[in-house]
Formats: structure tokens, sequence, C-alpha cells
DNA sequence: CTACAACTTCAAGCATACTTGAAGTCAAGG
DNA sequence: CCTTGACTTCAAGTATGCTTGAAGTTGTAG
């Protein structure tokens, strides 16, 4: 398959794809006079991409990942990391909501007599 | 007071003040000789901002706040849309979270037999 | 053979919020 | 006057994950 069939089919676009083998996170394939021929294996490798992302991951992360020879436990220890970032990602954007609906309440006129401001100093 | 009195009060860097001055956030200030002579309402514009940001706002975004003379009405406003945005990335970052504790819980030893991975085709 | 689509590389751009560096100016103390 | 620290401007760099554009090559249909 060329990179236009693996873009359509996987819905990765194929700049996405090349940028991916520039930096190192997928294998480079064959190419057949310049151009790149992919197998079917592509497709479970953009899918543990896709997934690593949405867990948080980024592109960096998953090509160490990726590059570790025991999956699992690498997987598993930079999980353990990542929690507790998205943990405090969460309790970020709980301080963010509740900051948001208090200041929905307030009835001020100005930055000097709104609680949410004069309470935060 | 000279930029890094400001500064040192604030905390925020000079380099800083400098930017936001420069992209229309802070007004600028009176020049004395070419340097920078802020009075006192700076920390409260200062605070504002930090409040704001911690709440989630780009500095476009407060901007344009601060242009605004009607302020309580368009903080407002902006709170509401902002509030929808910080719901989802509760939501997105729970997702992420979810799929890292499952993750945890997965025995698998490559890409096709892990459950994170496979179920989420 | 000729189009035209799809592919190639390489460099640069985007968004955000700053920081850093270079090169020069100013203020205050001795 | 001289030094030193604080200041000035302007340009470019940082991080991330891509996209876009230019200019050229290849594959395929008619």
């Amino acid at each position: 398959m060329r990179i236009g069939e693996v873009a359509g089919k996987s819905g990765v676009p194929a700049s996405t794809l090349r940028y991916y083998e520039e930096i190192g996170l997928i294998p480079a394939p064959v190419r057949v006079s310049g151009q790149r021929h992919y197998d079917a294996g592509i497709f479970s490798i953009l899918h543990t991409i896709q997934t690593a992302q949405q867990a948080g991951f980024t592109l960096r992360e998953i090509r160490e990942m990726m590059q570790h020879d025991d999956w699992r436990s690498q997987w598993h220890q930079m999980a353990r990391e990542k929690l507790v970032d998205v943990k405090q990602a969460i309790a970020h954007y709980r301080d963010m909501q509740s900051i948001l609906e208090m200041s929905l309440q307030c009835t001020c006129s100005g930055p000097d007599d709104c609680m949410v401001l004069v309470q935060r100093r």
C-alpha cells in the first residue's frame, strides 16, 4: 500500500505519516522507486500511537516506549508516571472551574471590589 | 517604580512585563529618558491577569476583556464560554485516566493481545 | 505521449507564552 | 569620570505536533 491508501484507511494524513517517520516514531517502509510501500502491520502501530496519545503521552514518550523491548513493563511504568500528571491536570482544571463559577456569582463593578480577584490576593 | 521593582514585588519577570506591554495587555507606562516608570495601579492589573490565567483564559482573551468597558458582563460571558471548555477538558483528562488505569491492569505481551488497544479499535 | 494525480524532499509556518541574547543606553555611587 | 547594575530594543529561540508550500518525480489512464 502506498501512503495515500494508508492515510485513507487509517485517517492519519500522509503528511503526518511522513512526519512520524522523520522523528523515528514509525519504521521507514520499503521504498519502491522512491515511494513508500507499507504493509498491513502499519495499522496496528498507528492504532497504538493513537491510543497512547489519547492517554496523554507525547510522541517522544511513545517513541521511547516502542523502542523498549519489554513493551508492557515500560508502558506500565510510564503509565504510572503519567497518571500522576493527569490527576494534577484534573485538579488544576477543577480549580479553574471553581474560579469561573465563583466569578459568575460575583456582582462586582470593577477589579477592586471583585470578590474573586480580591479574595485571591 | 522602575521595571525591576515591579518585577520583584509582583513576581512577574521584567521580560514578561515588556512582553505584556508589547502585545497590548498592559498599558505602556510613562517613560523617563527611555525607562518605564510604573505607578501602584500596575499591581492590581497584574493580579487580575494572573487570576484570569489561572481561570484558563489566554492572554488574548484577557486583553479583550480589559479593553471592554463593561468589565463584568464581558467577564461573565467569557467565563460561561470558558466553563464549557474546562468541563470538556476535565472529561478528556478523565478519559485519559481511565485508559491509563485500565492499561495498568492489563497483562498483555504485545500490542495485539493488549486489551486496552484491542478494545479501542 | 500526454495529462493528471499522487508521490517525493526540504524548509518554513502555526499557536502560545514567554525567555534569551546581542548590542547599546542610563542612573547612581565613589 | 568610571564602573556597575539596571535598563532599552529587536530578533530569534523554546516546546509540541503537525501543516503548508515549492519544486520536482512517478504511476496510471486514455
